[in-house]
DNA sequence: AAAAATCTTTGGAATAATTCTAATTATCAT
DNA sequence: ATGATAATTAGAATTATTCCAAAGATTTTT
């Protein structure tokens, strides 16, 4: 029998579930399909939205079920802003976050591995950091910006 | 005429009020002082408990619009734990702060100029940040620390 | 392959934090 | 005092999310 080639991201999805012993959905295949489709940070609410369209029964409950499912197993992130809804990002790679203030958008800004350290150096004796979140919040002006450079390592994911 | 003495804060306090134009209130006097009193970094509703013990009538809906003029003002800070309550913060140093997961207590972390400064300098052309927040979680075990040198400059805030 | 166990999804109710609204009260300038 | 403006208040409304119990799938055991 043929190895199906089917979508090498899917069957890592499924592996990564596997892992952490859940079950491979169509549901969470989608989900996660479609927030590495656009990068954009979207809320759960903009997920279900983008979902419906190929699966129109699915249910709310479903897309906050599957996109903390995905954050579980690590192949999704949060980011928070404020008080404003949860958003997902599938950028797993250490990154801050750019809030344009005018348009709402979100940016990934990579980060350098030596200032991370740096940044973990400051904190006092006794403290022990699993993790940190940098946000800058500002004005974004990107236009006439690595225009054709898609996909550039160094560029700010869009949106 | 002598000069009351007051409180200096809270003389403070109606001066940067005054500065854009709004009025000192016994309401915002007592929720100022209560953030400067226990610098634990309250929730609002936690700052509505303290206040009634001085002012039993004040309502919810007060604490929210006072806590909402002070920042506005630039007299405190917002702080934003994931989805958590916002938090209110008087201390306006530039730090960073640390969420211990098990307390759920939260530590100023003081950030060293230079260090700001090198963070800023991570974003790309095109991106103008007005602000930057940091925050790490993790666990703090803070057991014979610093057990005597209460206002220390270096040392994180309480709780 | 049937039955049992487990995992998922689903729709709707429930919750938590915050904001809104309209009315009352306080303060300020004339 | 009088009117204008600002602040407070109680409660309703809103938003994002979680909870719940039932129904549907999938896997495992027999």
């Amino acid at each position: 029998m043929i190895s199906s080639p089917q979508n090498s991201t899917s069957d890592a999805l499924a592996q990564k579930l596997a892992d952490s012993g859940l079950r491979s959905t169509p549901q969470r295949e989608l989900i996660f399909s479609v927030l590495l489709k656009k990068r954009d940070h979207p809320t759960a609410d903009e997920v279900y939205a983008r979902v419906r369209h190929e699966m129109p029964t699915i249910s709310l409950a479903t897309v906050y079920n599957c996109l903390e499912t995905l954050v579980n197993c690590h192949l999704v992130r949060t980011v928070n802003f404020e008080r404003g809804p949860t958003r997902y990002c599938p950028n797993l790679r250490p990154h801050a976050h750019f809030h344009d203030e005018a348009s709402g958008s979100t940016y990934d800004i990579d980060l350098p591995p030596d200032l991370l350290d740096q940044i973990h150096a400051i904190l006092p004796a006794g403290y022990d950091a699993k993790s940190v979140e940098i946000t800058f919040r500002g004005a974004a002006d990107l236009s006439g910006l690595e225009s054709g450079e898609t996909g550039s390592p160094l560029a700010a994911d869009a949106n």
